[in-house]
DNA sequence: TGAACTTTGTTTCTATCTTCACAAATAACT
DNA sequence: AGTTATTTGTGAAGATAGAAACAAAGTTCA
């Protein structure tokens, strides 16, 4: 039941890298110990279901006492690979890929984005937030070359196949798809699709729809 | 089975928006038919999960034929109330923000940003992408004036949960909540949460902890 | 030490979602 | 007109996820 190598729950998989963060921020506010109820408040998930996510894993806790922090975090540490960086390349320097390079994933992180690739002239050459901007058309070299296995695609929707199948050309393993476009690719390849106006769109549809209902998830 | 008023499953009302797209392509693109296989070979869905779908909505194919592109989009444009227009309001106009307000939410959609908030006084008083922006001191008052249903906050997460109870005053009604933090409300308000280090994250679990395993669905 | 309290881990139940598989209906073809 | 090919809509089964509830094991405190 507590196997190394069994595959727990998508929907847990999902959830460990809040709880991580969550954990991240209690230690550092020098907490030593936390019950399921805690982390039920401050993740908004039901205590039931933490418990049951961290069973997964094995005996984490301790009854009557809850959870201790260091202990946790160190064993999420090691599960989630945090000692490991996973290099990410950003596809396309708009807006959103611009709030990317800004955004500081490497801070609570293990990833980090090494690299962006753009057509426009005025960006290519350029360093944003710490990170050199490239031609579109060296990214099937410069890939390879950096040994990047994440892609964060912040193109338009029109190039959006085509330069999937150049990742995919160039080794990519998961793509964090930010357009409108249903990518083909063979199904080695993972994929999330964060679709900002189906989101937008179904929030809406949701509220007009579930009044007064409880509170959903994200993506 | 077939009642106006009967609840949908929320897994089917998520992918609503992604079919009424798909749709609209078609329409222009002048398609007048379309099958269960060929939708699902677009939005990446089995066919028997889009006909469940729409079968909560009655029989809205013919079978041997499959289903009309006009009626099917009609029929989800009154469904989606898609005549129906949506305001919004940015709050935060960040990099992410900036984002969104040069993102054309309207051209597929009943969905306008209709006004933006930051506390820089370097944008205050700006229009970015059509859209004014004003102090964030007078959202309380704006957001009523202007009777905004729907909030997304791009805004540093320090300041998520005092801004997300003004909000609450001012009666809005649903939240696009791109911060980390997990938003305390009265379970009247709906809020839809995108955390973007998380997505990244849980893609590079399932990368390492789930080799060659089929594709995963949004948030 | 012992009684009262806390909190986990898990068993069980329930809800939700997905997919299979096929009869029924229609379309297409000869 | 009749035969073959399509494709829907759905009953039934399977898979996944969420939550209640409680025994067991520990903690806390007098």
């Amino acid at each position: 039941m507590t196997n190394e190598t069994m595959k727990i729950p998508q929907a847990t998989a999902k959830r460990l890298p809040l709880y991580y963060r969550f954990l991240l921020n209690l230690h550092s506010s020098g907490k030593q110990r936390v019950s399921s109820a805690e982390l039920s408040e401050a993740v908004k998930v039901d205590s039931a279901t933490i418990r049951r996510d961290f069973s997964y894993f094995g005996a984490l806790g301790k009854k009557g006492y809850g959870y201790n922090v260091n202990y946790l975090l160190t064993f999420f540490r090691k599960t989630l690979d945090q000692d490991e960086l996973t290099k990410v390349a950003l596809i396309g320097v708009g807006n959103l890929g611009t709030a990317f390079l800004n955004y500081n994933f490497s801070k609570n992180n293990n990833t980090k984005i090494e690299i962006a690739f753009d057509v426009d002239a005025g960006k290519v050459g350029t360093v944003m937030g710490d990170v050199p901007v490239y031609h579109m058309d060296e990214l099937d070299k410069k890939v390879v070359e950096e040994g990047i296995q994440v892609a964060i695609l912040t193109v338009p929707s029109a190039v959006a196949q085509p330069i999937t199948d150049r990742l995919v050309q160039a080794n990519i393993k998961g793509i964090l798809n930010f357009t409108p476009a249903r990518l083909n690719v063979p199904n080695s390849i993972r994929i999330h699709h964060i679709d900002l106006s189906v989101e937008l769109q179904s929030l809406i549809y949701f509220l007009k729809h579930y009044p007064t209902d409880t509170e959903t998830e994200e993506a």
